[in-house]
DNA sequence: CTTGACCTTCCAGTCACTGGAAGGTCCATA
DNA sequence: TATGGACCTTCCAGTGACTGGAAGGTCAAG
């Protein structure tokens, strides 16, 4: 496959996939006589492994660890298992974060009346006359 | 004061202060003779909005409406409302997100012993095998 | 007069791409 | 055989919102 290919298969931009080898996400791709990338069907099922762990929310640096463990026959599943635990508080941390800024927010906006008159809370409220 | 005041005072690094100045989203300071960037209470006041504001996640172009309206004694509370709401949408819209992924991959450890054998789900989910 | 804390500018790096320019390759059609 | 268009290559720059660090200027205290 050349990386247009690929990169459909795979639903990975080409662009993407460049910068993957670039980073040592990926090792360089083999070249045809013309210098153009070339792919097989274990690099489509590696790309398709990273799409999918990076659609979870890992990061590139976490899909590298996770990709070394998947090609690790002798792994435990233990090792797996805490690095996704990692990312779950990770998660779990960010959306409580967001959520809390939510409902401050929520309750900014229930209390501006939202008119054509200058005065709003939202703004008392940043301003710091607000708490 | 001096950059370093106002940025404890303010609880901005001197960095984004500097930082703000350069894309526009302060006004330039005044200077000394010698140079150093000079500033006011009113100066301390913009940043505390500033920073309440990026506190609550809006992004620097947002604050950058915001501050416009904030210093316009014309401006409907509408206004404000509309530039609040968007956001708060946005949030929504992240924090759904996150929590469908979140459920996918406590579901996967979940499922995943996490003992010392190889076998674990989570990497078979990612190679594609799981669903 | 020196020390150390502050200030200045400028350049580079973060993360994970994305866009675009300039040029090479390949294949089908006129 | 020429040519057009779709593909490929590399390299450089930009995104958002900073952050770190180097090299050098300024100021007050001791």
């Amino acid at each position: 496959m050349k990386i247009g290919e690929i990169a459909k298969a795979a639903g990975v931009p080409a662009k993407t996939i460049r910068y993957y080898e670039e980073i040592g996400l990926i090792a360089p791709a083999d070249r045809t006589v013309a210098g153009y990338r070339s792919y097989g069907d274990k690099d489509l099922e590696t790309l398709r492994f990273i799409a999918r762990a990076r659609g979870l929310g890992f990061s590139v640096a976490e899909v590298s660890d996770l990709l070394a463990l998947w090609r690790d026959r002798e792994r435990s599943s233990a090792q797996v298992k805490a690095v996704a635990e990692q990312h779950l508080q990770d998660m779990d941390a960010k959306i409580r974060e967001l959520q809390s800024l939510r409902a401050t927010l929520a309750d900014l906006i229930h209390r501006c009346h939202g008119d054509s008159r200058p005065d709003c809370p939202i703004l008392k409220d940043l301003a710091g006359s607000g708490s």
